[in-house]
DNA sequence: GTAGGCCTTCCCATTACTGGAAGGTCAAGC
DNA sequence: GCTTGACCTTCCAGTAATGGGAAGGCCTAC
């Protein structure tokens, strides 16, 4: 299977699996033509990266949640603990967020929008807020 | 006043300051020796940005917003435009996050983390969940 | 044989820094 | 006067995870 159709299947574009391939997450075979020929579990394994990326888990994390995948004798236990701490930085990133919302969108709803002079926004990035 | 002091002041590592005169955001006098001669105003523009920066605006926002804030006859709809824009960002961010952690919490929860086969995590993973 | 649509490698750009090397400057202490 | 150490300088390279694009090979159809 060439890298277009792969592409397609597995959602990710072609040039990103070839970046997956440099970084050592996949291996396609090659064809006399030069071309990566991809096999069945080439596929799985970029459809796994795929869900895992869209799920936010770093490249280090994907490797190591795919060498788990492939590993008969894994426990569940090693998996939990990736996807546990991937979690926990998912909420310190909503947290943090959140309490930027919060600032900006107070300072947005007292900002009146118009030609008048003093703008809350810019008082508060001055530190006068 | 020395980069050091002014890092103190601001609160931006010195590292960060020098890239930001790189950039054209600040630009510092320069003493006999050498060294960056900082002024009051270069100060405040780095407490600026220093702020603007925690709140999650990118580099070219602060730099838009830096003009607005020295633009006398500024109109705060320009300010807040590019606030609410952030703002809006800030919320793509914050529901796409909450996305994967309803997903992630919910196959966190669901694998048991012992010894036993099946992992619900891998299995969503892979395309099987 | 040529047009186009694939495929290849390679290098550069992105964002907002951070680290580190090599070297100049300054103030203090001996 | 000399050394030590803290500060400053520039420049180069690296980060995460791609994306863009050039230059060129391959393959199929007309």
């Amino acid at each position: 299977m060439n890298i277009g159709e792969v592409a397609e299947q597995s959602g990710l574009p072609a040039k990103t699996i070839r970046y997956y391939e440099d970084i050592g997450l996949v291996r396609p075979a090659r064809g006399e033509n030069g071309y990566r020929a991809f096999g069945e579990t080439d596929v799985h394994k970029l459809v796994f990266l795929a869900r895992a990326r869209s799920l936010g888990f770093t490249i280090e994390d994907c490797r190591a949640l795919l060498a788990l995948y492939e590993d008969r004798a894994r426990a569940s236990a090693d998996v939990k603990q990736v996807a546990q701490e991937h979690l926990g930085s998912i909420e310190r990133k909503i947290t943090e967020l959140q309490a930027m919302h919060a600032t900006l969108s107070d300072l947005v709803h007292r900002c009146h929008g118009d030609d008048r002079p003093g703008c809350p926004i810019l008082e508060d990035l001055a530190g006068r807020g």
